[in-house]
DNA sequence: TACCTGACCAATTATTGATTGGTTTGTTTT
DNA sequence: AAAACAAACCAATCAATAATTGGTCAGGTA
C-alpha cells in the first residue's frame, strides 16, 4: 500500500468511527468527503476501494457510497419466469394455489365480492367475443383471489396470472374471435361461486380444483393429443 | 340509462367501430374525444364507465384510456407488496403454500436436493450467530421449494420470501446476535426432511404445516402477547 | 514513479411542466 | 326538481431537463 492511500484509509476509518451516519448508511459524496478528510480524491477512492473489497461498504454510480452489504433486490420479471417455464407448470401452480384461495374466499368474501363474482359469470355467458369471455374469466378468478382477503396471496396470484398470460401469449397464439361453447366451464364457475356464497370452504376448494383440472386436461389434450397422461402428482393435498 | 349517456354510448361505439386504433389501443383523451363525438365530457365519461365496467376498456389517471383488458404486467415490487401487508398475512401465505411445496418435494426431490436439505439442518445446528441460523433456515425452505420441481412455484416462493424479509427487516428490528435455543425448530426441520426423504407427501405436508404454525404462533405471541387468538381460518385444506 | 488536479463520462436522481382521468361546483336546460 | 353542461381544480403519470455522483482519463508536479 502506498503512503497516501494509507493515510486516507486511516482518516476515513477515524471519520467513520466518530461520525453518526444517516439511516440509509450513506456517506457524503467523494468530492465532499475528500475535502473533509483533507486528502486527495484519488487517495480517498483507493481507500474506499479497499473497504469495498472487504465488504464494509458498497458504491454505485449516480447513487452514492453506503456502508453495509449491497442490497440484493432481485425482482424476477414476469418475462424471465415465463421464459423458463411451461404452460404445464403454470397449470400445476394454479392447481395448487387457487383452490386454497377459493377455500379462503368462502370464509372471508364480502357481499361486494360475491356480487362481482356473479356478475362475472353472467358476463361470461353473455360474451360474444373471445376477448370478453377471457376478460370475464380473468376477472372471476381475480375476484376469488381478492376475496380471500390476503394481500400477499393476491399479489402472488397476480404474478402467477401474469406469467400465465405471458406464456399463453407467447406460445399459443390461437385466439378465435368467437367465445367457446364451453358449457362445462359455465357450470363449474357457477359451482365455485355458489360454494363460496354458501360459505363452504371445502366445496369451494373441490370446485376450483375440479375446474382447473378440466382446464388443464383440455390444454394438454390440445397440445399432446387425447391420450396424454400427465406425469407427476396432481392429487389434492392431504387434509 | 339517461338519454344523454345513451347517445354518447352510441356515438362512442360507432367511433370505436370505424376507427383504427394505434397499437397500444389508446384512444384520444376525454377532452378531445368528447369534442370529436359532439357530446359533453360528462356524458362521454358515463359511457366510458359502462364500457370499462364490461371490461372492454380500462382507464388510468395520468395515462389515458385503452381498449382491452387492463395489463397486470405491472410487476409489483417487493417493497410495494410489503408496504400494504402484515407479517400475519405473510405467515398465512406461507402456511398455504409451503406445505404443498413440501408434499410435491416428497414426490420429485432429487438426491442432491435431499443432501442439501440435510446439510442445512446440520448447518443450522452448528450456527453460532443469528445470521448463520437464519441463512440455514432460508436455504432449507428454498431447497424444499426448488425440490418441488416447478420453476413457477419456485419463483412465487422467492417472491413470498422476499416480501417476508422486507417486512421483517422493516418492522421487527430485533436481531439478537446469538442463535435461538429453539430445539423445536430443529426437530421440526428434521421431520420435514425425513418425510420428504421417505417420499411421504402427506407426512411432508403435515410436518411443514406444523412447523410453520409454530413459527406463526411464536411470532404472534411475541407481538400480541401469549393469549392472542388468531382470527380467520388456518386449517389445512380439504382433501 | 507516485501523486494531485481538473475535466469529462455514464448512471442515477431531482425537478419542472405538461398531460390525463377523476371530482367538485355553479349554472343552464329540460 | 332533476338532468346536463361547462369550467375549474385535483392527483397521478409522463417527458424533458438539470443536477448529482461514482468512475475514468489526461496533463502537470514533486
Amino acid at each position: 500500500m502506498n503512503s497516501s492511500t494509507e493515510s486516507a484509509l486511516t482518516q476515513l476509518k477515524a471519520w467513520l468511527a466518530q461520525r453518526e451516519l444517516p439511516d440509509d448508511g450513506r456517506l457524503p459524496p467523494e468530492r465532499e468527503l475528500c475535502e473533509l478528510l483533507g486528502v486527495s480524491r484519488g487517495a480517498l477512492r483507493k481507500a474506499l476501494a479497499l473497504l469495498e473489497r472487504d465488504g464494509e461498504l458498497w458504491r454505485q454510480v449516480g447513487k452514492g457510497t453506503f456502508v453495509g452489504a449491497r442490497p440484493v433486490d432481485k425482482f424476477l420479471s414476469v418475462a424471465a419466469i415465463a421464459e423458463g417455464s411451461s404452460p404445464f407448470e403454470v397449470m400445476q401452480a394454479r392447481l395448487l394455489i387457487e383452490p386454497m384461495l377459493a377455500a379462503e374466499a368462502a370464509v372471508h368474501a364480502s357481499a361486494a365480492h360475491l356480487d362481482e363474482m356473479q356478475r362475472c359469470t353472467r358476463l361470461q355467458r353473455e360474451a360474444t367475443t373471445w376477448r370478453q369471455y377471457e376478460n370475464a374469466d380473468n376477472r372471476l378468478h381475480r375476484t376469488v383471489a381478492e376475496a380471500a382477503g390476503n394481500s400477499v396471496l393476491t399479489a402472488l396470484f397476480d404474478q402467477l396470472n401474469a406469467v400465465r398470460r405471458a406464456i399463453v401469449w407467447g406460445r399459443l397464439r390461437q385466439k378465435p374471435d368467437h367465445p367457446p361453447a364451453d358449457h362445462h366451464s359455465f357450470a363449474q364457475h357457477d359451482e365455485i361461486v355458489r360454494a363460496i356464497g354458501e360459505r363452504d370452504p371445502e366445496r369451494a376448494y373441490r370446485a376450483m380444483h375440479e375446474h382447473l383440472s378440466t382446464v388443464r386436461d383440455n390444454l394438454l389434450r390440445k397440445r399432446y393429443g387425447a391420450d396424454f397422461v400427465r406425469p407427476g402428482s396432481n392429487a389434492p393435498p392431504p387434509a
